[in-house]
RNA sequence: GGCGGAGUAGCCAAGUGGUAAGGCAAUGGUUUGCAAAACCGUCAUUCGAGGGUUCGAUUCCCUCCUCCGCCUCCA
């Protein structure tokens, strides 16, 4: 398949280096709260990825690091009056549940930084011996961007802009550590008051790696010095990938990553989500409003991840019709299959569109569209026909990573007593054609939440959809 | 100020130098006692504004307007 790539700003085709697994790292959740869904657009296009590489027949190698060591988690650890260890277990265990009920492939390897303490410090070890990091009085340690010719050019950034953030940290004066230039980054933290009993030895003090060393030493660790891709939200391009390129490529020389794949923003109605303005999703919110985590997954893909997408709660009630659509669909071509069909077919059939779609710089929602015109298309197909159609919806389902709902079954909703009893009431004045009567009814069951829908021989109760 | 991205119907959104996918909503019909559901239809002479290049531009170029992200550990 064909890829944009942040660094090059070229599509370019992703096949592994090594010639058999493509090897990909992305950076992960920091875990000191609920992810929201901002969040999990970039996990879910990771996925996406993930998944139709796997479909074409590739096999992977999936990194996903978890940020269990940082200023947030120690501060919030503290404030909760628990160990950071304890703290950042707990909300990983959520972040797990969200992305299994999202549909999420589970990372292949799933480090955390505080278990890679000694990588980090061999890494940083190299870098001070190498001349591209020096340690402050305090037992901090910082990377020299000078040392590093390549810096800025993941995120543009040439030596006029680079001096101009220095004049504006210089300003601004909130730089607590010591180093020689202001664009320098901390690689090692000296300790502090603040840090609680969060510190490790190290050969420079007392101290905790910094956020950047830490996804460089954990891709060293599992996937060697170069690789194929690395991925995060495009506001990890600077400076945490700037920063993360100057350290892995001065420490391991040669180079990072072969391919840069960045998601973009998401936006809720219309503007940045924040807490402040009440638009702060996450899944368990979606969840109390009555929406499943398939129909935001689904809103998630619904635009290309280069492109903001404007998330809205409408769009969500929208993507519940839309799965139920392509459910029918499926139902209805799976009708047409007759019971000998063996399906030992590799083609896409109608779907063939879609899937170009997604091998054209994952474009999920060009495959969304083709999964219903493509649907629409095999309508008239019965039999083989019908089968292999079937399979290619199927292969394009599994590779946008939506699972498609269930019919809903009346007996396995709990319907009480005296909605059964009312509407059987009114089934009978119906029955006697007594249509007054049986309108009166029928608004008394919608009024406590039931819709009563007439069949000919029979009736069933849903409850009502907001 | 610097860098990067976006403006396509009521909403969410693909796409392309050759005349605008798809979904939601809406709406007409069939069906229904009436509804719901289902099924069959309809739904952008137009792609932020104005110029330019071209036989032809939404797609390329220029100017302008609006919005968004990053510019010290946010996906």
């Amino acid at each position: 398949m064909r890829l944009f790539d942040t660094l090059s700003r070229t599509e370019r085709d992703l096949r592994p280096i090594d010639g058999s697994t493509f090897r990909f790292y992305c950076c992960g959740p920091t875990v000191y709260g609920p992810a929201h869904i901002g969040n999990f657009r970039t996990f879910v296009l990771q996925d996406v990825l993930r998944r139709t590489l796997e479909t074409g027949g590739m096999r992977t190698l999936h990194v996903r690091n978890i940020t269990d060591v940082d200023d947030k988690t120690i501060r919030d650890s503290q404030k909760a009056g628990k160990s950071l260890t304890a703290f950042t277990t707990g909300w990983t265990e959520k972040f797990h549940a969200d992305c299994e009920k999202l549909g999420l492939l589970p990372p292949h390897i799933e480090p955390g930084a505080v278990e890679h303490i000694p990588q980090q410090i061999a890494m940083i070890q190299t870098l001070v011996e190498k001349g591209n990091a020096y340690a402050s009085d305090d037992g901090s340690v910082y990377f020299k961007i000078s040392s590093f010719p390549g810096y800025g050019r993941l995120s543009r950034l040439d030596q006029r802009e680079l001096d101009l953030g220095k004049t504006q940290n210089a300003r601004s004066n909130s730089d607590e550590y010591e180093k020689d230039s202001l664009s320098d980054f901390v690689l090692w933290k000296g300790r502090k008051p603040d840090d609680g009993d969060n510190f490790w030895p190290s050969p420079w003090g007392e101290g905790r790696p910094g956020w950047h060393l830490e996804c460089s030493a954990m891709i060293q660790e599992y996937l060697g010095d170069s690789f194929d891709l690395h991925s995060g939200g495009v506001d990890l391009v600077f400076p945490h990938h700037e920063n993360e390129i100057a350290q892995s490529e001065c420490a391991c020389g040669g180079h990072f990553a072969a391919n840069w794949f960045h998601i973009t923003h998401l936006l809720v109605d219309g503007g940045k989500m924040s807490k402040s303005l009440g638009n702060l999703h996450t899944l368990a919110d979606l969840a109390e409003k009555g929406h499943t985590a398939m129909e935001v997954r689904y809103v998630l893909i619904g635009a290309h991840y280069r492109k903001p997408l404007n998330f809205t709660l409408d769009s969500l009630s929208g993507a519940r019709e839309a799965l139920a659509k392509l459910a029918k669909g499926a139902r209805h071509l799976a009708s047409k299959i007759g019971p000998e069909v063996t399906l030992a077919n590799a083609d896409f059939g109608p779907f063939q569109a879609a899937w170009d779609s997604l091998n054209h710089d994952l474009n999920t929602s060009g495959a969304l569209g083709g999964l219903f015109t493509g649907l629409r298309e095999a309508s008239g197909l019965s039999g083989a026909e019908a089968a292999a159609a079937l399979a290619g919806f199927n292969r394009i389902l599994r590779a946008l990573g939506i699972t498609l709902p269930e019919d809903a079954h009346q007996d396995t909703m709990e319907i009480p007593e005296s909605i059964k009893a009312l509407a059987e009431t009114r089934w009978q004045a119906r029955l006697s054609k007594n249509w007054a009567e049986s309108d009166i009814l029928r608004a008394r069951l919608t009024e406590q939440g039931w819709t009563m829908k007439d069949g000919k021989e029979s009736y069933t109760l849903e409850p009502v959809q907001s």
